[in-house]
DNA sequence: CCTCTTTTTTAGGTATACCTAAATCAGGTA
DNA sequence: TACCTGATTTAGGTATACCTAAAAAAGAGG
């Protein structure tokens, strides 16, 4: 298995990700509004990408990772999440601040390395935003969960992800002392899609976008 | 200070290195030899970085680095050894191992995760090769010291720094358990450049690749 | 001082990955 | 069904960083 370059890799990851939300094919229109490039990129890209057998592309109608395309993307997963781990883990850097430095070192990081980090940290399974953080051989184990705004008001939820898209997201969690791991319980759900909670450190209203970054497990 | 292309880092890296052995402006020829790129590749480079402001470069005469350029070379060669350190600190990686993988990863190191992980050093003033960490404001504590095979029969010294260049060689060095620090005596010179030394663990032959990479302090 | 060799530069070309502007396709609406 | 709109692709261009082949400059030897 050659490596790709960074900019593949950064697609693969993107891909991986889009379907695995929408499921289906992944649109250009999707993939350049994700990557931050433009359309005209983002189609020579998937031409590119499937000239290596890395994903099924069809004209017009979006693309769909291979098995190759598939075990490349959960390789560079694996290395921006076991990163994340390290840099938490050995230099106590905070959640909010270890995504950025993991999406530009992860392109760098050799194999060795990644086992490496791996074997130190005692093979973990999440990374610590809760994303799973797959195995050598291309598994994930993907904990079922749930939007947070998908509970009713009076349902509890154990946060189980945050997204790392967002670092104000994650540092407005860190004010309130909302950490993995936590019980919330919906009060009411806003219109807009924002929330009132109870936790821990007491009652919070998380905007749309803090409460569209919280997963849950149901039912606690 | 903006950063740099990965390719811009090695040619200012480089031409630090050459300039410090050869004291005098580096040579298109010098620099695509060590660097391993073609003439006309380091030509362009050159004029490049002429256009940066990094180097000052008269054509047929070669370049020597401006004071921006020093001040960047620095930052790559402080990131890099630093690398170094946290690497073999962190994960235990042998001195062999971790040139090359800071050699990848130095490009991709912000300056906020760099600062980082020298605090979490304690501010180390050498690597583990024995090579000065250039301090965040471009000084470098460049501690005297002599090839070994510049001793005299007899003559003594201390293992300063060895050459990161040659995994090799460093693996030959751990295997005679010979280590940074370690007192050698000279007993005999060879005519190609190989020594035979007295160690910690015993008397050993170097030959001239080994030799050539160990830089002693004279006199203990 | 002139040639000959080595070094260096110029000329021209490749691959990657991005861009803008223009053309084309797909799907919904009248 | 014909059109319109938005999504997508094509066409053509930029910057980086590498390459080979050929030309030009520098330096050494006779």
């Amino acid at each position: 298995m050659r490596s790709f370059s960074p900019a593949v890799e950064d697609y693969l990851k993107a891909i991986y990700r889009l379907q695995s939300e929408a499921g289906d094919r992944v649109t250009t229109n999707a993939l350049c509004g994700w990557l931050g490039v433009t359309a005209p990129s983002a189609t020579e890209m998937l031409k590119k990408l499937a000239d290596l057998r890395l994903v099924a592309y069809v004209p017009y109608r979006g693309a769909r990772l291979s098995e190759a395309g598939r075990r490349a993307a959960l390789g560079v997963i694996r290395r921006h999440r076991l990163l994340e781990a390290f840099l938490a883990e050995t230099l106590g850097l905070s959640w909010d601040k270890i995504h950025d430095e993991a999406e530009a070192l992860e392109h760098a990081l050799s194999p060795g390395l990644c086992e490496v980090i791996a074997a130190r940290l005692g093979d973990p399974r999440t990374d610590p935003h809760g994303d799973p953080i797959p195995t050598r051989d291309g598994r994930v184990a993907e904990t079922p969960s749930q939007s947070l705004g998908s509970l009713q008001p009076g349902q509890r939820g154990r946060v189980a992800r945050v997204s790392d898209r967002e670092p104000a997201v994650l540092r407005f969690l860190t004010a309130r002392d909302i950490a993995l791991g936590d019980i919330l319980q919906i009060r009411e759900v806003h219109p807009g899609g924002a929330v009132t909670v109870t936790a821990r450190s007491g009652v919070h209203l998380l905007d749309a976008a803090v409460t569209a970054a919280i997963r849950v497990e149901a039912g606690q």
